[in-house]
DNA sequence: ATTGCCTGAGTGTGATCACAAAAGCCTTCG
DNA sequence: CGAAGGCTTTTGTGATCACACTCAGGCAAT
C-alpha cells in the first residue's frame, strides 16, 4: 500500500486540502504507478482521517484527470497513458511551460537563479547516484520554481495539472531505463539565458527540454503498446 | 435565485454528475453572474437533492476555477475576471481551440458540417432577435460540435474548462452591449474551409474568431476596471 | 443619530450510517 | 485439473448530524 503521511500540526488549513496536496505530490513524484487502484477508505485509513476529506480531494484529482473512475465498475485508479493522450499532454506542455518560462524571465531575481542552480545541482547529484526519486523531485523543483516566478496563476495551474497526469508514467519510464540513459537536459543553457535576461532563449531551452523528455516517454509507450497489445493480469 | 432543474428520469447516472452538468451548463451560459455567491444548501434545495452531491459537483467546479471559495470568509462564489486572468484565458483559448478545429477538419462528415450550418443559422436568428441567451447557446453548440469531432479528449476538456471560466463574464459583456454590436464572427468562412478540407484555413478562422470575441471582453474589462477601481456594494 | 456589541441564522467541513453494486475469494461441479 | 457459480467483503454514493466560524440585523449605550 502507498503510505502518505499527513501534516498534523497545521490547524487552520482544510483537511481535504492537505489530503489533496499529499496525493498530488505522490502522483507527480510517480509514487502511485499507472493502473494502480486506490480506495477512499484505504487512503483515509492511511492518512488517519475519515473518508470524507479524501472524497473531496479525490474528486478534485478526478476533475484534473490525475485519477479516474472506471466506467461500469466503481474502482478508483490512476489512468493509463495511451499514445494519443500522451501526445496531447506533450503538446499542451509545449504550449504552457515555455510560455511560463518566457514570462518568468524578466521577473527572475538573483536569489531565484541561485535556487535554480541549487535545484540543478541536486538533480545532477541524484543522477550520478542513480536516485530516480531524487531526480524527479529536483526536476520538479527546478521547473516549478521557474513557473512560480511567472505570476501567471492560470498557466501555473495548467502546468501542475499536466504534471499530475504525466507523473506516474514518467516514473515508470525513468525507473525502467535508469538515470544513466536520461537525455541531457537543457537546464544549464536555460540558467545562462535567465542571467542574460534572454526570454526567447529561455523559452527555446524550455521547449527543447520538454521535447526531449516527452519524446523519451513517447518512445517508451510506443514500444510498450506494440510489445503487449492487451494485458489482463495483476491489479494493484 | 438561480433555478436549475435536474433530470429525474436518468437513473443510472450519478447524481453528482447530473448536478455538475447542470451547474456547468449554467456557468457556460452565463446564467450565474460573476461575484454571485451561491451556497451548497440553497443549490441542493433548488435541485431537490441533499447537499452531498452538490458538494462533489462544486468541488469539481472549484478545481476547474469555475467557482471559488473566498479566502477568509467561507462563502462560495463565481470568481471575478481580472485583466491578467482574462489575458491568460485568451492565450489558452488561442492555443487549444484552433488546434481542436485543425484536428477536426479531416474528420468532418457531411452531417457534421450540416449541423454547423444549423447552429450558425440559429446564431444568426438569435442575433437578429437580440436574444443573448440564444446567441450564447448557439455559439457554444457551434464551437463544441467542432471540438467533439477532433477526437482529442484532453484538448476538449481544456476548452470546456476555459469556457466555464469565461462564460459568466461573457454573458455580462454581451448583455451589456447588446447583440447588435457583436463583432462579425468567422463562422461562414470556417464552414467553407471545412468543406474544402483546408485545415490551416480552419485553424486561422478559429483563431480570428476567438481573438475578436475575447478582445471585446478585454476592452470591456479594461473600461470597467478604470471606471470603478473598488466596489463594495450589493452581494447576490 | 451614530457606534458598539451581540445574538441568531446560515455557511462549509468532517464524521458516521445505510445501501446497492461490483470485486475477490472459494467452493463445487464437470 | 480447470472453470463456473455463489457468497462474503469492499467499494463508491447519498443522507444526515454536529461543529466552528462568518455575517447580518437589531438592541443598547454613548
Amino acid at each position: 500500500m502507498v503510505v502518505i503521511s499527513l501534516d498534523t500540526a497545521s490547524g487552520d488549513a482544510k483537511m481535504h486540502d492537505q489530503v489533496y496536496d499529499r496525493l498530488a505530490e505522490a502522483l507527480i513524484q510517480g509514487q502511485i504507478p499507472p493502473l494502480k487502484s486506490v480506495s477512499l477508505r484505504s487512503l483515509a485509513q492511511g492518512l488517519g482521517v475519515s473518508p470524507m476529506p479524501v472524497r473531496e480531494a479525490v474528486r478534485r484529482l478526478i476533475a484534473e484527470k490525475a485519477l479516474e473512475l472506471q466506467p461500469s465498475n466503481k474502482r478508483l485508479r490512476v489512468p493509463d497513458l495511451t499514445e494519443k493522450r500522451l501526445t496531447q499532454l506533450m503538446t499542451a506542455r509545449q504550449w504552457v511551460e515555455p510560455e511560463l518560462a518566457y514570462l518568468a524571465t524578466s521577473r527572475m531575481t538573483r536569489d531565484s537563479i541561485k535556487r535554480l542552480r541549487d535545484d540543478d545541482a541536486k538533480l545532477m547529484t541524484a543522477l550520478s547516484k542513480g536516485d530516480v526519486s531524487g531526480y524527479m523531485q529536483a526536476n520538479q523543483d527546478f521547473h516549478f520554481s521557474i513557473y512560480a516566478r511567472a505570476d501567471a496563476d492560470l498557466f501555473y495551474d495548467m502546468a501542475r495539472t499536466l504534471w499530475l497526469q504525466v507523473g506516474p508514467f514518467m516514473r515508470v519510464v525513468f525507473g525502467r531505463m535508469g538515470t544513466v540513459h536520461l537525455p541531457k537536459d537543457h537546464h544549464q543553457e536555460m540558467i545562462a539565458a535567465f542571467e542574460r535576461g534572454d526570454a526567447e532563449a529561455v523559452k527555446a531551452s524550455m521547449a527543447a527540454d520538454i521535447h526531449e523528455g516527452m519524446n523519451l516517454m513517447l518512445d517508451a509507450i510506443k514500444a510498450q503498446s506494440q510489445a503487449e497489445p492487451a494485458k489482463r493480469r495483476k491489479r494493484g
